[in-house]
DNA sequence: ATGTAC
């Protein structure tokens, strides 16, 4: 494959029509990261998916771009949504795995001192770890698919969320058009006991504080104040539901190319039309992964207003613990973007890539319209996190999309043979940095070396105009699967 | 990511 140097920052991969690429892959990375990603299948996954039937434009591939299964995690490709085909296999397993973001009245020096206590409290709140049941919002067969069709709604009305959470989520929190019926019983059975839990590996939910603000106005807006602020992040997504879902759905387009005339350069980038009676299928079944993501995090969220007001004895108003925003890591959305000039409606598959669409767009809630809409790069442990806002080059460049994430750096394994539980623990508590896990290994294969450097990954997003840096955010304390 | 390989 040859690769470009377009200018800083953009380098692209020609179409090879001898391969059946049908559009050019645009890399947006410096030297350091596209380099990683030419020592794996990154670039690869991703010209594979320049085959695609009904591909526009180009496919993207974002700086914390790295192998995923079938397509590039950090990869963002659009399809006609009459033509083209929509695929499970770009979209992930875990469906709307997100992140949100929780302010507090709080500063780094009322938590110092209470902050084993309050992670103890977390912990012990919170289920976290691999098929975890104690602890949740055990629902029956028939309430199961309530949450599946209204999603936080349902929440709202069990006094686990309020009217403005479900207003911080994208589409309000609730997908329309979720149909439980194309959801299968097994992942029905899957989703029932694991309502409002965290799961595992890189997944956590971390106290921390606001080390550095870069915008702000936007901070203000989204109620950060002053640096030194203590915010909360939830990264998790939709459970075994949502790995049941993909799992079903890969098996219905294996058994329907044939009839579709698909022919696929990997088994792994899975599809089927998206006006299909199986496209259709799956987006409903999506959309029930969909919104039941949001209310797994709805459900961690109300828990833990319940820890911070045991801990601080305050009450929830006078922590004012409201909800910044929540945004999806992985989905498939019909949106509309300009392809040769002209509004085309497309599906547009994030995976590993979150929207960040700029002021005045109608998709983002009143309170930000002003500012463009807020995106969260979750960094975990030792590592910082950010906040950034949506910006117009994204629409330009990277179909309102911009990074995730700091994408591994090094395997499960690797991590084994280089860390151990005890050195990994010693340097956090250096750091000041309190934990608690369900599991040691965890620990160790989430240990910051890992991963490429996040403030790097902000970085590039910010130069590119994509998404900007609003401010930067550094873990006090992390509780993990 | 995930009842870490039905």
């Amino acid at each position: 494959m040859e690769i470009t140097k377009i200018r800083d920052l953009e380098y692209r991969v020609e179409v090879d029509r001898s391969i059946g690429m049908k559009v050019p892959v645009r890399i947006f990375a410096n030297e350091e990261l596209l380099g990683k990603m030419m020592s794996d299948r990154t670039i690869q996954q991703a010209i594979n998916a320049t085959t695609l039937p009904g591909v526009q434009k180009n496919v993207v591939v974002l700086p914390d771009g790295h192998q995923g299964y079938g397509f590039p995690v950090g990869g963002v490709a659009i399809m006609d949504a009459v033509k083209g085909v929509i695929s499970p296999g770009s979209v992930g397993y875990d469906i709307n795995c997100g992140v949100r973001l929780i302010r507090t009245n709080l500063t780094e020096s009322d938590v110092r001192p209470k902050l084993q206590e309050l992670i103890t409290d977390l912990f012990e709140s919170i289920p976290v770890g691999m098929s975890k049941r104690e602890g949740c919002i055990h629902l029956s067969r028939s309430e199961i698919d309530e949450v599946l069709v209204h999603g936080v709604e349902w929440l709202i009305n069990r006094g686990y969320a309020t009217k403005e959470d479900a207003e911080m989520c994208e589409e309000g929190g609730c997908m329309i058009g979720a149909d439980p019926s194309k959801v299968s019983e097994e992942a029905h059975r899957r989703g029932m006991p694991q309502l409002g839990s965290l799961g595992s590996g890189n997944h956590f939910l971390e106290v921390q504080k606001v080390d550095k603000i870069f915008d702000k106005e936007a901070a203000n807006t989204m109620g950060i104040l002053n640096e030194g602020d203590v915010t909360i992040l939830i990264h998790c997504g939709s459970r075994g539901l949502g790995h049941q879902i993909c799992t079903d759905y890969l098996k219905v387009c294996e058994q329907s190319y044939q009839k579709y005339g698909i022919e696929l350069p990997d088994r792994q980038l899975a599809c089927v039309p998206n006006a299909s009676e199986e496209g259709e299928s799956y987006k409903m079944a999506m959309k029930c992964a969909f919104n039941y993501a949001w209310s797994n995090r709805q459900a961690i969220t109300h828990w833990t207003r319940k820890s911070f007001e045991r801990v601080f004895n305050q009450s929830e108003s006078d922590l004012d613990m409201k909800l910044v925003y929540d945004i999806a890591h992985n989905s498939a959305k019909i949106e509309d973007h300009v392809v040769d000039g002209k509004e085309k409606s497309v599906v547009v598959h994030r995976k590993g890539a979150t929207r960040a669409f700029p002021a005045g767009s109608t998709e983002i809630p009143q309170k930000y319209r002003q500012i463009g809409q807020p995106t969260f790069i979750p960094g975990s442990m030792g590592s910082s996190s950010w906040i950034l806002i949506g910006k117009p080059n994204s629409l330009e460049l990277t179909f309102g999309s911009t990074v995730h994430g700091a994408g591994r750096l090094m395997s499960r394994t690797a991590a084994h043979k280089n860390y151990n539980y005890k050195q990994v623990i010693e340097q956090l508590q250096q750091k000041g940095i309190v934990i608690k896990s369900m599991t040691r290994y965890d620990v160790v294969e989430e240990t910051p070396q890992v991963y490429k450097d996040v403030d790097v990954i902000a970085t590039i997003s910010h130069d590119l105009g994509i998404a900007t840096k609003v401010a930067k955010l550094v873990p006090l304390g992390v509780i993990k699967g």
